[in-house]
DNA sequence: AAATTAATGTAACCCTTGTTACACAAATTA
DNA sequence: TAATTTGTGTAACAAGGGTTACATTAATTT
């Protein structure tokens, strides 16, 4: 039994299943920035996130992008479920924000699993519920929010995700996850740094609060 | 047992579980308007949709609300599903759109049917995959478009689910559902008018393409 | 019918956000 | 070290959308 699957899946699973787990799946280690999966691409595998974070994004028909949210230790992705189970092409970019593990599943033991154990069932209804939860959020953010208050969230979370509290973006960047322009960020971030909330440096940003 | 529910699931369930639904459930009519459920409010049955539309609307702490999407027959709430496992309050209001008929569902049979039927399984996984997608749709919306765009394609899903095709709203309404305020929602209607898409009447609107 | 209320049209103005343009500094490459 | 690339700061301006104010018209109430 590998230890991470028993470290962060063990309160989650009977013994079965993680056995289970442990036989059919493979143990996977990617690095910070790379791509998981493009929109429109059909899903091979199920990820059960060890540790690292993973960014979600959508795009448009343009290529402009909008960060969605972020999967870290125990989570796993909603869309990939039902991807799972009709087929269906993903409707979202996935891209590794650091350095991540996981344990991949082969999607046939999906609806198996789901037949056998309470504790997978509850699981997938559990993700589900904290996907929809967290685009909620989102959602929140785009429609109520304007854009110094949007970016101070963005950032509060970026810091979270990381793993020494820095925010390691240009400003660009940040300008692409927010589907705004570069101009507008920096704009905002240097009246973020006026008002005390946070320190700017180049290629990276410190929060003071 | 009910022909409704016979017509609108018989093709998704297995005669069993049309049986059980058929004895546990509870035949109800709401009228267009009927509040369903509020944000913060514990939900107490699980809803399939016979006929009519429901609108799910989010609201932030001032009350000001937005339109996610629209339930149909067929559909069921995604985010009840969730409740009724977590016991957790409602992050949505529900109002009904048009008079609707609807199937209740005692939450406990929820967990009950997801181990026993795996066509219960599906229609749930399949309810959470359109719900999500539906959450895109709205992202995509108020991420990417402009306020135009939003009022039309706005148009477009209400004509839809309404019986005859009219928009029976005030400019007030609307701009309450796109979290904007009338006086914008009659300036881009107009335009709209002018461009030949709609025709403006008190009270109510009509597509013309 | 007169008065009131509800719905719509529109002008004028302001603020937020987006765009263009360019300066400058830090990092990288030649 | 010089040249180039990358990242940031900022000004000036444009556009979209939100706000206030008020007029007009249709429906409802008295």
């Amino acid at each position: 039994m590998i230890q991470e699957l028993k470290d962060n899946y063990g309160h989650l699973f009977e013994n079965n299943l993680l056995n289970e787990i442990n036989q059919v799946g493979t143990f996977k280690e990617v690095p910070e920035g790379f791509k998981m999966i493009s929109i429109g691409e059909y899903v091979k595998a199920m990820p059960l996130l060890i540790s690292g974070a993973i960014k979600i994004l959508r795009e448009d028909n343009d290529g402009d992008e909008l960060l969605l949210y972020f999967l870290e230790k125990g989570d796993t992705c909603a869309m990939t479920l039902t991807c799972c189970l009709g087929q269906t092409k993903s409707e979202i970019k996935a891209i590794a924000e650091t350095d991540a593990k996981l344990i991949m599943i082969p999607i046939q033991k999906m609806e198996e699993w789901s037949a056998k154990y309470k504790s997978w069932r509850n699981f997938v209804f559990e993700s589900y519920h904290n996907r929809l939860n967290e685009m909620l959020d989102t959602i929140d953010s785009i429609a109520f929010l304007k854009m110094d208050e949007r970016l101070l969230k963005y950032l509060i979370e970026k810091a979270r995700v990381s793993e020494d509290g820095f925010i390691r973006n240009t400003h660009q960047e940040i300008a692409y996850e927010l589907h705004t322009s570069r101009v507008v960020i920096s704009r905002l971030l240097k009246k973020l740094e006026n008002l005390g909330e946070i320190k700017l440096h180049r290629n990276y940003i410190t929060l003071l609060k």
